[in-house]
DNA sequence: TTCCATGATTCGTCAGATGAATTAAATCAA
DNA sequence: TTGATTTAATTCATCTGACGAATCATGGAA
């Protein structure tokens, strides 16, 4: 089956069959022994776009080396200019929410033992900075919490939007809305998730997350995350 | 709000604050009258990014604008590559799936008598073509049917992982795996799939929908549509 | 063996040149 | 004045060559 990237230059990565770790030859020797018919500006311009999407990582004067793939940068990236040019954070949001929600219960069945001691780690964290000032907002333990959920379902594609989700939250500064009973509301729906989850009713705990996400959209003060244009 | 797209140039975009249409200054433009503090081929590298994300359309010789904002080219570009890399159409497909069908009730409650009307335009033609020889495969039929169950929903990161997918679907070539058997009951599940919708049974049409996701999946023959690296 | 100087490699960036296609302007005939 | 034709300017597409800076490899001296 051959695909067809739209580049010479991505063809070409495809078609050498480089494993992640591997190293690319040099932007001179690409162009100079015959691999590509390209000069370097070329070259370059091909090798900005596989960077951007996180497929090769280049460290200056040392050369490019080929990268696991990783669905989050093309996303993140795409998602970022969106917000930028005035998209609603809500949109993004609300795809998050219903993947989460869709394969809740087929994550739910793949947790371990040291993954609900993670989680029960975050809600204990969490509490600890919300009930002791100054008030910390508990936003590692949060996405730690969520991502732990999902993680073990070994697909790069959900993953991937469930990482760029909460890139785009930090980015975004979502959590520069939050008041303290928000906060609070959340972190109980979490410990309430996780003993249904640890007593197997997933599908209870499907609901506490369904709910736990109407928490943002019912709050006045943040009815909107849109951006002003610059 | 300040956004970083960690490039000058994207950064410079978004600040301008084009709008779809817009022209944007000529490369020397950009680089001579001090918009940007860069050379032409710096330039050039993030245009090249901009395009590949479709955020872009260069015109030879004519000049660039700036597009409407579209999720799909970004997801497009990253699974292409993850295909092209080994991973697998299942991991994208059950994505999609999940997506639909989380969506179902939402989308179906949009739906225009306009809209049912096309369905049922897919689901004639589908039949026409699936029982005169010779058989064609109604791809485009499937891809109408599906899309315009969902495009009421105005998300746009929603719909650019579903026009992903089919996009996907024609490039990686999924059809050539299919026989008559299958695609006779993925039609058969679309007409059920429409009745149940015009009948306000959702919920319904859903489970028809989730069952006829699982087709594909049972065909032996098809068990894996992983590519071997090249 | 260890340390250090030297040179080769490689990315990062820029400037300049050519070609080709489009667009705008100017010229000229009717 | 009008319309058609020629000319010039614009703009993207691409290549070559150059320089600097950081890194890495080599080889010689202590």
């Amino acid at each position: 089956m051959e695909i067809n990237l739209g580049s010479d230059f991505l063809n070409f990565i495809i078609r050498q069959g480089y494993q992640p770790g591997d190293r690319l030859p040099s932007i001179q020797e690409l162009t100079k022994d015959s691999h590509l018919d390209m000069s370097a500006n070329k070259v370059r311009e091909q090798l900005e776009v596989a960077r951007q999407m996180g497929w090769v990582e280049v460290r200056s004067k040392r050369g490019t080396r080929v990268k696991e793939y990783d669905f989050t940068p093309a996303v993140r990236l795409s998602a970022l200019y969106a917000m930028a040019r005035g998209e609603s954070f809500e949109s993004f949001a609300s795809l998050r929410n219903h993947v989460e929600a869709s394969y809740w219960q087929e994550a739910c069945a793949l947790l371990t033992d040291e993954d609900l001691a993670v989680m029960q780690g975050c809600i204990e964290s969490a509490d600890q900075k919300l009930d002791s000032p100054p008030i910390h907002i508990p936003n590692p333990e949060h996405r730690l919490f969520h991502m732990t959920v999902f993680k073990n379902l070994d697909n790069t594609f959900v993953l991937g939007i469930l990482e760029a989700y909460w890139d785009l939250y930090e980015a975004i500064g979502v959590n520069r809305y939050m008041d303290y009973s928000y906060l609070r509301k959340v972190w109980d729906y979490h410990s309430q998730i996780l003993s249904l989850i640890r007593s197997g009713q997933f599908e209870d705990a499907q609901r506490a997350f369904i709910d736990h996400t109407r928490l943002l959209r019912h709050e006045p003060d943040n009815a909107s995350w849109e951006l002003e244009r610059g």
